[in-house]
DNA sequence: TGACATCTACGAAGGACTTCGTATAGAGTC
DNA sequence: GACTCTATACGAAGTCCTTCGTAGATGTCA
């Protein structure tokens, strides 16, 4: 069903910020992730520039070079990087222990009663597709 | 209940191996952790002593100095440590949705039958204590 | 005491991450 | 064409992480 997902390097904290500004609007110029991240902690131009080139060097996002300003697009979906980094963790913190790894995101935080049962349906959800 | 945890820095990955080791085999000098973490990643007796007096600035690490083998032992627990890490990575990557954490480290691998139940039996018990 | 083993201290190198200043190129306008 | 606006390209600095070589201090034992 699903193809294989290329082997990418972790994005870092800077390249995480990018991304979840690509995932959330799509496809964008520099200019229009500079605006977001400028706004929310006054990064400069270049600074976002120089971050999103190298991670098209990396593999993390494509670029289209047709226009005048290129458009860069994320390469792995949201969910795929997130399964990436939490399997990392998993794998490093946790020793690949599943149930330790959802004991302690519990036990960090107020976790409200719709977080609780939110998690129980998708228990039960994957239980019954996996079987 | 539970007294204020110091706010240190996120260890790196080679602290992380270290911290490994202490938390297995209780506070020991730095031939102790060498020996493991030579066996097993070929680390070099110099390069575990760097590091370790590295965490012990940055206050990961505790040093007794009475002998002449400084003991070293972690300043916080495993488990307050996967804590502060499982944040994090809600925090950056998920923000802040339990649900979406949990569901990816399932996602991402085959968990068995028992780790699910396992799961469960905790869900259980942290409803159950928390209210 | 002298030789040897064991530890710590120190410094430096190499690489990755982040940030930014400056240079350069293209497009539109008068 | 000359000016200006908007982009990209390039290079470099500063910091952190990781590794390791070498020097110096301390302890042991014959």
């Amino acid at each position: 069903m699903s193809g294989r997902l290329p082997d990418l390097p972790k994005p870092t904290a800077a390249e995480l910020e990018i991304l979840g500004v690509l995932w959330q609007t799509g496809p964008a110029t520099v200019r229009r992730v500079h605006e977001v991240l400028e706004a929310r902690k006054g990064a400069g131009y270049t600074t976002v520039l120089k971050t999103m080139q190298i991670m098209a060097d990396k593999g993390l996002l494509e670029r289209e070079e047709s226009a005048k300003a290129h458009v860069y697009t994320p390469v792995l979906r949201q969910e795929d990087t997130q399964r990436q980094l939490v399997d990392d963790l998993l794998e490093k913190v946790f020793g690949g222990s599943a149930s330790q790894l959802v004991m302690r995101a519990l036990s960090g935080r107020r976790t409200s009663k719709k977080e609780m049962a939110e998690i129980r349906r998708m228990l039960d959800e994957y239980e019954g597709g996996k079987r």
